[in-house]
Parts: C-alpha cells; sequence; structure tokens
RNA sequence: GCCCCCGUAGCCCAAUUGGCAGAGGCAGUCGGCUUAAAACCGAUCGAGUGCGGGUUCGAGUCCCGUCGGGGGCACCA
C-alpha cells in the first residue's frame, strides 16, 4: 500500500512548486530576513537610531497576544498576516514601517498552572513565548523583532509601575479639564487658594488628614469600595468579570458584594473627553457606539422633593415630565429609607401598598430582607414589579401635588441617587409598577394615536403641564421642554441641571501573584507612600505557594489574603524616603491584566530606553498628530491597530484612558493612542455532532448529497470556534506541512473579507495553493529549474492587463481588501499562462506580478525576484506602478437599455460625448424596433455605463 | 426587551457605492497527460440577490415590514 506513495513523487517535475519545495525556500528567506535585519525600522533618536529617518512612516500594530501554551490554530493568525500584508505594502511603497509583536504575558493561566504544579509562572511564561515566537516566525511575518518584549520582563513593567506613579501623583483639574501633578493641587491647599473640607490650613492637618483628602483628588487612589468578592477564588474580581448571574467568569463562583479597600483608577474623571474624543477617530462605528454606551453619559436633571423635613433628590433624564410624576421609588438601600417610614400606615392607605404587616417600619424591614436575600439573577430575571410604601408622602416641586413614597428593587442605589420620580405616562416600568399599586397615570407626553395604550417613551408635545408659577411647557417637544423645566427648576431653586454616566472608577487590584507589584508601601498607620523612581522596577519575590488563599466558596464573611502576604522578607522592609530609614510594608496586590496592554504602543517605539519610559522625540516621529496628512483634528496614534471586535470597550478605553493621562502630564504628543482601529474577522469551522449530540472529529467526515456522514453514520454540521471541545482545530503546522506558509497565507487572506467572520475549508486551500504551482511555472521550468522569461515586448493588451491589475491591486491593499487583490492577481496569472504559458513569459510582465505578490506571499516573491536576477531583496520595493495611458480604453461596450431591461450592445468610442450615445442608441435597430416609431420618452445616457431609454 | 452587523450559484466570496448580477477559489461535468490516478493542465456548467412591499428611467445596493444567522448591552431613571 505503502508502495504507491513512492512512486508518486517520481513523477513529480523536480522544480515544481510543491511543499517540500515551499518549505526550503521559506526557511531560507526566513533566514536570510532575519540576518540582514530587512525589517528594521530606524528610530530618529537612541539607540535605533541610524541617522535620517524618512518621513514618510507607518505604524502598524497587532492587538497583544497572551502567549498560550496551547499553541496557535489558523483562526490566531489571520490578524497579524492582516497587517504584515498591509505593513509589507508600504515598505514596498518606501515608508519606515514599524511593525512587531510582544506579549501580554501575565496572566492566569500561567498563574494556575503555577498553583497546580509549583512551576514559576515565569518558567512556563518563557516557554510558551518561545513556542509562540517559532509558530509565528515560520508564517514568515516582517516583525522588528529587536523591539518584541514581554509585559513580564522587569524592564518593562518598572515603567508599567513608573506610570501608575504619575497617575497617583496626578489629579484631574475640572476646571482646566485636564490631569496636574498632585504637587500643584497642595500647593493651592498651602497657599488657601483652594480651601480645605473643613476649612483648616492645609499645615494643620495631620499627615493622615491630608493623605485622605488628597486621595480625593488622585487619579489612582485607595478606597473603601463595594467590590465583587468572590472567596472561591480568593480574589476580588471586576464587574466585567461578573456573570449576568452574578457568579464569576473564571471558575463559576458565588461573587458577593462586600466593602474593601482596594485600588482605584478615576477613569469617570476622563468620561467626557472619553466620550468626545471618539469623534476625532477612525473607528468602526459599531467600536464607538459599544463605547459611548459603556460611558453612558446622560443630561438631566436632579430634582428635590420635600417630605417633612427631609429632600429627596432624583436624577432623571426627563424633567419634562416632571408633571407626570405620581409617585417616587427609593432603591431599598438608601439611607433615606430609615428617616422616611412613619409609624402607622396614613388613613385609607391602598392595601396592595403593604405587604400585608401592620406598619411600614415591618414592611420596609421585611421587604429589606428579602430584597437582600435575593440574587442578582433573582433581581434581574424577575418580570414582575414588586415595593412597599414608606408611609410617608413627597411635594412634587413643579405642582405641589403630594405623591406617595415607596421602596422597590427596580431602583438601584448604583445609579443616579438611588431614588427615582416615577413617571408611568412616560416609562415602562414605572407604567408596569403603577398598574400593579394602582397608582395614578398622567401623561404629560401626547401620544399619537387617541387609542395608544402603554407608556408612550417617544418625543411629541407637552400636554397637562403648566402650573401657577410661571412654568408652561404644554406644546413643546421633549427636548425644549427639557430645557424650560431644567431652567425652572433652577431659578426657583427645586433642582438643577446635570449630567451622568454609567461608566464606573475602575477597580485597580488583583489578588494575585503572576502580575505587576504596585509601586507603594505603607507606615505602621497605614498611610500610603509612592517609591521614588529610583527605586523601580518593584520586582515581584519568590513564594513558596502561588495561590491566594481561598475560601468557602459560599462564605461571604471572609478576607483576601494574596500570595505576595507569604512573601514575609519582601513584604517588610526598611527604606528611607526621605524621612530617615524607617520599617514599612509593601502593598500586596498586583495589577490587573490590562495594566501592561495600556501603554505597549509606546514602549515598542523605544524598547531599550532605561532613561525613560519612551523618548519624546521617537514618540513624536511615530505617534504624534500629523494634521497636514489627517486633518487638522489630528489627535495622533497608531496608523493601524488591528484586532478583534472583543476588546471594543475595555481594553480600548483603558489605554485610551492612560494614554490621554501621559498627554496632560506632558509625556506624550499624541491624544490618542490609536488613531485608526479595524476589527479583523474570526475564522470559525464547521463542526459535527452525531445523533447522541456527541462530537465527532470534523476532519473524518464525509459530505454526501448535502448530508453529512462519520464511520456511516449519519452527523450534523454545526458552525462555531474552533477548538478542542469541537474537534474541528486546524494548525498552522499542517497548512506549512501540506503546502507551505505563502499557500497558507494566501489561502487565508483571499477566503473573504478581513473584516468578516468566515468558515475555515481545508480542501479549498489547494487553490490557493494551484494558483502559485501556475505563477511558480510562468517563471520556472519545472523540469529544468530554469528561468523561462523571454525579452519579448509586451502586446498592447498584455500592458493593459498588467497595469489594469496594477491600479486595482494598489488600491485594494490600501483599503485592505485583500482577498480581491488576491483574485485580481489570479486573473493576471491566468491570462498569462493562457496566452505564455507554451512560451515563456516576457520579463516585463512575469517582474511586476513578482512585486505585487509579495505582500501576501513574500518567500516565493523573494525567491522568483532572485531568480529573476536581483540580488537585493524585494521587501522595499519597487511596487509596480499604473501607466494612466493603460488603463483607459479606446472603445467601450454599452448596454443599451428599454425601461431598465439590456435589449441591445453598442460598441463605440470611448470619448463618445453624451449627444453621440443617444443618437447611436437610439439608430440601434433592436431599440428603433422595440420603439416602433415612438418618440422616446426620456433617454438616459450615464457615461462609460450605459444608455436607458424610457418608452 | 433595546442597539448594531450580515443573508448573492451546492459551498466560500466579487459587483467601480443607485447603472450590463460574476472577478477569484472549492465542488461538479467534459476533455488532456497517464497502465492508472490527482494536491497536474485545459474547457465547461451554474444564482436574478432570504421573503413581502415602496422610492426610481433603473435597486444586490436606498426606505418600510418580515424571517433567519451573528455580536453587544440590559430594571441606567
Amino acid at each position: 500500500m505503502s508502495e504507491a506513495t513512492g512512486e508518486q513523487t517520481q513523477d513529480v517535475p523536480p522544480f515544481r512548486y510543491t511543499a517540500a519545495l515551499a518549505n526550503e525556500i521559506e526557511r531560507r528567506w526566513q533566514d536570510r530576513w532575519e540576518r540582514e535585519g530587512v525589517y528594521h525600522a530606524p528610530n530618529p533618536v537612541g539607540d535605533l537610531a541610524e541617522g535620517e529617518v524618512p518621513g514618510d512612516k507607518l505604524f502598524v500594530q497587532d492587538m497583544f497576544p497572551y502567549p498560550s501554551g496551547k499553541g496557535l490554530h489558523v483562526g490566531h493568525p489571520l490578524g497579524y498576516l492582516g497587517t504584515d500584508t498591509y505593513a509589507r505594502y508600504h515598505r514596498m511603497l518606501g515608508r519606515n514601517v514599524l511593525h512587531t509583536l510582544g506579549f501580554d504575558a501575565f496572566g492566569l493561566p500561567a498563574e494556575q498552572y503555577a498553583v497546580q504544579t509549583g512551576t514559576h509562572p515565569r518558567v512556563t511564561t518563557e516557554q510558551n513565548i518561545s513556542i509562540m515566537k517559532r509558530q509565528l516566525r515560520a508564517l514568515g511575518l516582517g516583525h522588528d523583532q529587536r523591539r518584541s518584549f514581554a509585559t513580564t520582563d522587569p524592564d518593562y513593567y518598572r515603567w508599567t509601575q513608573w506610570i501608575f506613579l504619575q497617575i497617583y501623583n496626578a489629579w484631574y483639574d475640572k476646571s482646566q479639564q485636564r490631569a496636574r501633578p498632585i504637587s500643584e493641587l497642595i500647593e493651592e491647599f498651602r497657599s488657601g487658594k483652594r480651601s480645605t473640607p473643613d476649612g483648616r490650613p492645609w499645615d494643620e492637618l495631620s499627615k493622615a488628614e491630608q493623605q485622605e483628602v488628597l486621595a480625593g483628588y488622585r487619579l489612582a487612589y485607595l478606597a473603601e469600595a463595594p467590590v465583587n468578592w468572590c472567596p472561591g477564588l480568593g480574589t476580588v474580581v471586576a464587574n466585567e468579570e461578573v456573570t449576568a448571574e452574578g457568579r464569576s467568569e473564571r471558575g463559576n463562583f458565588p461573587v458577593f458584594r462586600k466593602n474593601l479597600k482596594q485600588w482605584m483608577m478615576r477613569i469617570t474623571a476622563y468620561a467626557d473627553r472619553l466620550l468626545d474624543d471618539l469623534d476625532r477617530l477612525d473607528w468602526p462605528e459599531k467600536v464607538k457606539t459599544m463605547q459611548r454606551n459603556w460611558i453612558g453619559r446622560s443630561h438631566g436633571a436632579n430634582v428635590y422633593f420635600r417630605s417633612g423635613e427631609h429632600t429627596i433628590e432624583v436624577f432623571t433624564t426627563r424633567p419634562d415630565t416632571l408633571f407626570g410624576a405620581t409617585y417616587m421609588a427609593l432603591a431599598p438601600e438608601h439611607p433615606l429609607v430609615d428617616e422616611l417610614v412613619t409609624d402607622a400606615w396614613p388613613e385609607g392607605t391602598d392595601e396592595r401598598w403593604t405587604g400585608g404587616k401592620a406598619t411600614p417600619k415591618e414592611a420596609v424591614a421585611e421587604y429589606r430582607l428579602a430584597t437582600s436575600q435575593r440574587s442578582e439573577l433573582d433581581r434581574q430575571e424577575a418580570k414582575e414589579k414588586t415595593g412597599v410604601f414608606t408611609g410617608a408622602y413627597a411635594t412634587n416641586p413643579v405642582n405641589g401635588k403630594q405623591i406617595p413614597v415607596f421602596i422597590a428593587d427596580y431602583v438601584l442605589m448604583g445609579y443616579g441617587t438611588g431614588a427615582i420620580m416615577a413617571v408611568p405616562g412616560q416609562d415602562t416600568r414605572d407604567w408596569e409598577f403603577a398598574e400593579k399599586f394602582g397608582l395614578p397615570i398622567i401623561r404629560t407626553v401626547q401620544p399619537p394615536t387617541e387609542d395608544f395604550s402603554g407608556p408612550y417613551l417617544d418625543d411629541g408635545p407637552a400636554i397637562n403641564s403648566a402650573n401657577d408659577s410661571g412654568l408652561d411647557i404644554n406644546g413643546l417637544g421633549v427636548e425644549e421642554a427639557k430645557k424650560k423645566v431644567i431652567a425652572w427648576l433652577e431659578d426657583t431653586g427645586h433642582g438643577q441641571g446635570t449630567v451622568q454616566y454609567k461608566l464606573r472608577d475602575w477597580l485597580f487590584a488583583r489578588q494575585r501573584y503572576w502580575g505587576e507589584p504596585f509601586p507603594i508601601v505603607y507606615d505602621e498607620n497605614g498611610i500610603a507612600y509612592p517609591l521614588p523612581e529610583d527605586m523601580l522596577p518593584v520586582e515581584l519575590p519568590e513564594v513558596e505557594d502561588y495561590s491566594p488563599t481561598t475560601f468557602d466558596p459560599d462564605d461571604a464573611d471572609t478576607e483576601p489574603s494574596p500570595p505576595l502576604a507569604k512573601a514575609k522578607d519582601w513584604v517588610e522592609v526598611e527604606l528611607d524616603l526621605g524621612d530617615g530609614p524607617r520599617r514599612y510594608w509593601r502593598d500586596t496586590n498586583v495589577m490587573p491584566q490590562w495594566a501592561g496592554s495600556c501603554w505597549y504602543q509606546l514602549r515598542y517605539i523605544d524598547p531599550h530606553n532605561d532613561e525613560r519610559m519612551v523618548d519624546p522625540e521617537n514618540e513624536r516621529y511615530w505617534m504624534g498628530p500629523r494634521p497636514e496628512i489627517h486633518g487638522e483634528n489630528d489627535p495622533g496614534g497608531l496608523d493601524l491597530y488591528v484586532g478583534g471586535v472583543e476588546h471594543a470597550v475595555l481594553h480600548l478605553l483603558y489605554a485610551r484612558f492612560w494614554h490621554k493621562v501621559l498627554y496632560d502630564l506632558g509625556h506624550v504628543s499624541s491624544e490618542e493612542p490609536y488613531r485608526r482601529l479595524f476589527n479583523q474577522g474570526y475564522i470559525q469551522a464547521y463542526a459535527y455532532r452525531d445523533a447522541r449530540g456527541a462530537v465527532v472529529p470534523a476532519e473524518e467526515v464525509e459530505e454526501r448529497d448535502g448530508k453529512f456522514y462519520y464511520q456511516g453514520q449519519e452527523v450534523f454540521q454545526e458552525y462555531g470556534k474552533m477548538g478542542k471541545s469541537l474537534k474541528n482545530i486546524v494548525t498552522p503546522d499542517e497548512m506549512f506541512e501540506r503546502f507551505g506558509a505563502d499557500t497558507f497565507r494566501f489561502y487565508e487572506m483571499t477566503m473573504g473579507p478581513f473584516a468578516d467572520s468566515r468558515p475555515w475549508s481545508t480542501k479549498d486551500v489547494v487553490g490557493a495553493h494551484r494558483f502559485l504551482q501556475r505563477l511558480w511555472r510562468l517563471i520556472v521550468d519545472e523540469n529544468t529549474g530554469e528561468v523561462r522569461v523571454t525579452d519579448a515586448e509586451p502586446t498592447v493588451e498584455d500592458l493593459r492587463a498588467l497595469h489594469k491589475t496594477i491600479a486595482g491591486v494598489r488600491s485594494d491593499y490600501d483599503g485592505l481588501r485583500f482577498n480581491t487583490a488576491g483574485a485580481k492577481l489570479i486573473e493576471l496569472c491566468n491570462y498569462l499562462t493562457k496566452h505564455y504559458g507554451a512560451k515563456g513569459t516576457p520579463r516585463q510582465l512575469a517582474e511586476p506580478v513578482v512585486l505585487m505578490l509579495a505582500p501576501l506571499c513574500p518567500h516565493i516573491a523573494e525567491e522568483l525576484w532572485s531568480k529573476l536576477g536581483h540580488e537585493e531583496s524585494l521587501v522595499r520595493g519597487p511596487f509596480p506602478e499604473a501607466d494612466e495611458q493603460y488603463l483607459v480604453e479606446d472603445t467601450v461596450e454599452y448596454p443599451i437599455q428599454v425601461n431598465g431591461k439590456v435589449r441591445s450592445r453598442m460598441t463605440v468610442p470611448a470619448d463618445a460625448s453624451e449627444e453621440e450615445l443617444r443618437k447611436a442608441a437610439l439608430a440601434d435597430e433592436k431599440i428603433a424596433a422595440l420603439l416602433g416609431g415612438a418618440e422616446p420618452r426620456k433617454v438616459i445616457v450615464v457615461p462609460g455605463r450605459l444608455v436607458n431609454v424610457v418608452a
């Protein structure tokens, strides 16, 4: 059986472009590229400078990969190949291109492995990085390797810590809308320009009191904050890491709200700028929308409702509906509830309001207990509105009406003021509540129809909205009505216009080992001290056990104890921080994984600089604003950032925040890190399950007549991510072995639009392979290995085909349309094969084809280029230019339509005027016959396209 | 529940942005090479654009409705 394969290979011509030959070529060129440093991009200054740099530059970046130990599947490199192709194209055009790839190497998998096996996470991480580097190298990526690093390198995280200190030592000056050094704030306090909270002079405050005041301003601050404590993991998790069911995304353990002292980042100070500057970015609209929703700015008003001697403050985005407020609802946790609740039910209290209790106090206590016992899941899934009356009434400021005050769990303490004015006429939740509790419903916006039922949420003229104190908004639209009501509230002292955000401050601490330690120590009184720059980096200590202390997953009354706390010798240090040698205790938290990826683009620019995070001159060159190219509003940043849409909110928002702080403090010249963002699609794959629902190996499934079979049994197709559990993984290594890297690259880049997700199909890869074989054969004799190009002059037809392709391919590469660029190259190759397959290709045609292919398939292109007699690598071009004279045709064939349907065709000179086209079309026999002598009503002439006769 | 994206040959995808529905690949069919085969070569077949309306001289493209697939957010006042 196996003998057959041996005979097969004997028949293959010795110099055919096979996988084996491809592999040999690829390895050889990868070695040469590395040896010659062809992808090195010079900097203006510093250790990577080589004299004058070209003014024309391009900074391309892929989203930071985590070096997983599992190795890559064919879906992973998609983005890297896209940026590589784009970068190569621009490098060939003569631009200075910065493209490299580092590793976001702190993270949980290595730490969990350490917990299980005792292997140091650094060991695992370094192994994984070297595996990944080998795979990336085999793809033929044109990275400047000198600029690669991992976030776990002390040389890198030294600067992550340094940036943390910059943020810690800064505050947000609202009047100037920018961050300033904390020292300037202290000076304002000291000089009395700004008064302290209790009015005492600054220097009379104790150190602890001063620190407490400053903590209210610092952009990185310690706060007793409600956090998501997960005893099962032994750590606190961010909101984003908690599932809708109130459990940890990882491990699926219960998560409890608990007050703990934690590092926070005051990202909310930047909410407006983060929102407004989205307009200056060249990003997918989808991602901008997601960020806008996440920041969630809403304009509205805070309104004061008097209830006895208390004032209940509510936030509303619809102050125009104030006349329709028929009750109030407070979050059950609202602090005012205890004060408001009355001893007895007012006379005639509706039974539905009492929760079946004898007094409001009992009802409130009961309801609060019930609420606290319900899980997040229950509260979210509950469709039925619940609540109880507090016994208290409040006064609606616009009309003096007394309205009942309820507590209800659909009101959240964490949003707005934790209290709402309920307007059933214009709010679905309030409507449902009002119906259930028999509360009045007053419409204050006119619905479009008389028989409209339910709450009306859209715009319309205000009704029932006027009082005797000078407020009348009847007839006004929502926006105008809002403005007028806000003005009235402010004039009369009943409220004021405000802005609310959904965005919360960023919880910036993890109780883990494998992360950046904080450059902070505490004295015996718990006062925090930032370490001076010369004590950086604070390196991770060795520990015997990498796990945080975990607890019974259901025990909410436990406290975090991070692994670093176990390194006693490291935690307790004697330092001289200016007050002489004293004893301090290190912070035992580490930074979250986002920290390292918030600023890595800056380090790519100046990876070895040990004086600064990045030299300003280098930063300005690679990232500075270029208004002359990108318009006067250009914020600067990367020229192209490519990655999956899954990072639309968190990573991209956090990185923008850090970058803006660094900009405010004068460390960078760009206002945004990523000028242009592109989300590549995902490569997915089919998977198959048998009748029992068990997954079967996708590779062994056969298709017959639209049905699928595995070992003779019918199986059923589904579509999803590549992964072990679906048994549908295909690896780049398999593809290299069967076809070579260039074939793999070409297939992956041309199987569909870069932005779209699409299914992998191994059987289709052969198409790309055949194309490269054909192209190879145009230039190399398969039997002798000799170059078979000729000095023959190409025909005009040849040149038309060539230059049309050049123009198309250029614009496709520019627009990241690699699939259509590839199709155009195949088309040209097929044309050449047809005309010259038998007699050898004119050099004038062969060379441009090779050059145009180079961004997609660099190895085979280099090999052919060198066979064509060029000693220099084609990495820096040239790239063919289209000659206009071959792009215009002498004659054009026009379709002639009658009433939009093609009825005839004509060939006319390309420069025919509209009038000539019109005459020629009407003179056409078939058209004349169809018109039957009648005058056409209208003739539409679209130059270059068609003529349409309207009969 | 709300928001966003996508439905074009058996399959993956093009279509100068409102102007002749097909560039390219896979599969199929026919032929060549071969004792035979194909991860070889050549030729060829194939959809009126998910469905229903509308605007227009003209709609895959714009608008409305609907069905299907994917993604994001979610008692956010």
